[in-house]
DNA sequence: CGGTACATTGAGAAATTTCAAAGTTGGTGG
DNA sequence: CCACCAACTTTGAAATTTCTCAATGTACCG
């Protein structure tokens, strides 16, 4: 924490360049504490290591490809992402989607410095780096960052855990259910960013890869879904009509 | 750390009951930093927190239950054991398998103090809980420390990368080949755990329940591997023979 | 020495993929 | 503003993979 912190709160507010000002996100993420008191007020704006570095890449772009040296920690600010594994035989597996408000990898700040896998834009894409040395200081200073940090990676596990359940244990139409469920549950946990938490912004394809299904199989239980109005669908996009039956779809089988 | 150390190294060599002594695995696990240096010495051998509890446990019983508190870390310190998740149909999801070294849970400093998921021995299991609470201390002060233990997190978690691409994208002959390669590439890393790496000692429907397939399916399987000379199999255990062809296997369908 | 858990084998059934073709939508450039 | 293109979705029929069910074989444990 020696570095010497030539910048303030107000030196920000002097450059229009600060988008966190008006993150609506921002409450509700980590971001909040990582911005937010006297530590985060003092961290390097300018310098040899910048704090932040924010950025935008355009819908479909590659983020960070597999193999990359990285010395940020990514947040998704706004729009949608993904990690995939590239496979040999060109087919991908969706390992990871991320709605606004993300952190891409929330061990990047004890990983090896390289990227495991890719990582693309679904939408176009806002996205604030970190940098991954101060950040790891301030872990190691601060107990209660540290603590919604392996917050972080806990939930990241978690939800490695409930995929791995759907991909080895349920149907197809069990898994297309409980995978909407599951990014329901999420966007309900962000208000900020959901005018209709019950809106996925997510084409057929996106779930297909992440659930190990092919587009055409997931476009007829979805097909079937929608007969039974359990859900709406369009381009690019799935709405969630009627949870309780979808619900009941993930237990189905018993 | 202010907790009084009332017993030392030599107090340790008085009582017979200290199993780490001979441990064969303790240089090549965590173990090696948990116990060595002089943090560890004086970490408190008995009162009202114990910094280790030895326990053993016979085979297919449930060492932790799912909802279960639990105020210590675990540590596999003989014989095998998995996670799986029970899902309502019955039906068993393998999530995570344990050989002799692993850590059960490595967020669990971290994370909630309830088992997240069912944890049961496949053998007879010797294992070690640590004390959570003071673990957590000295995840705190002792960077070292820290560095090792989230290496373990990182490791966890690429292994369940592995596996949800395995389930998501490969056919059951190459989810089979990968799940012994991986195996082995793990076994191999314990050198002091193996007579003979290539030999893994788990049964058929184990390797089934972990890679979503039936059992059955998993026979028919290990068959055509055997007819190739690929691996050989018995009651409770496969020994891979050909390792250059299985990996053929894997790269298969490109 | 038997019983239980594990492994094997077969045949038919079910789920999912593959391949092919056509329908839709939204954005872009003219 | 329109037309067109590319990406996405839908639909169908056949092929393939995997499961289910059922029966038999086999090794280890008490």
């Amino acid at each position: 924490m020696g570095k010497a912190a030539t910048s303030s709160v107000q030196v920000r507010n002097d450059r229009e360049s600060f988008p966190c000002a008006e993150c609506q996100i921002r409450p509700f993420n980590i971001c909040k504490a990582l911005l937010d008191g006297e530590v985060a007020a003092q961290m390097p704006r300018e310098g040899r290591v910048d704090w932040q570095a924010h950025k935008k890449i355009a819908a479909h772009k590659i983020i960070k490809a597999v193999g990359e040296q990285l010395d940020r920690v990514y947040v998704v600010c706004a729009g949608w992402a993904f990690r995939f594994a590239q496979l040999p035989n060109g087919r991908r597996q969706i390992l990871s989607i991320f709605a606004p408000g993300d952190v891409v990898t929330p061990t990047r700040p004890f990983d090896e410095d390289v990227v495991g896998f890719s990582v693309q834009a679904l939408t176009d894409v806002r996205y604030c780096g970190y940098s991954r040395a101060l950040l790891k200081d301030r872990l190691a200073a601060e107990t209660p960052l540290l603590s919604a940090w392996t917050d972080l990676i806990v939930t990241e596990r978690k939800q490695n855990f409930d995929l791995l359940i759907d991909l080895g244990s349920l149907s197809a139409e069990e898994r297309v259910a409980d995978f909407l469920l599951r990014v329901v549950a999420r966007l309900e946990q962000r208000p900020s960013l959901v005018q209709d938490p019950l809106v996925i912004p997510l084409p057929q394809w996106l779930v297909a890869a992440a659930l190990g299904l092919t587009p055409e199989h997931v476009s007829r239980i979805v097909g079937g879904f929608r007969q039974q109005r359990m859900v709406e669908s369009g381009r690019g996009f799935l709405r969630v009509v009627d949870l309780r039956q979808l619900r009941r779809i993930v237990w189905l089988r018993v």
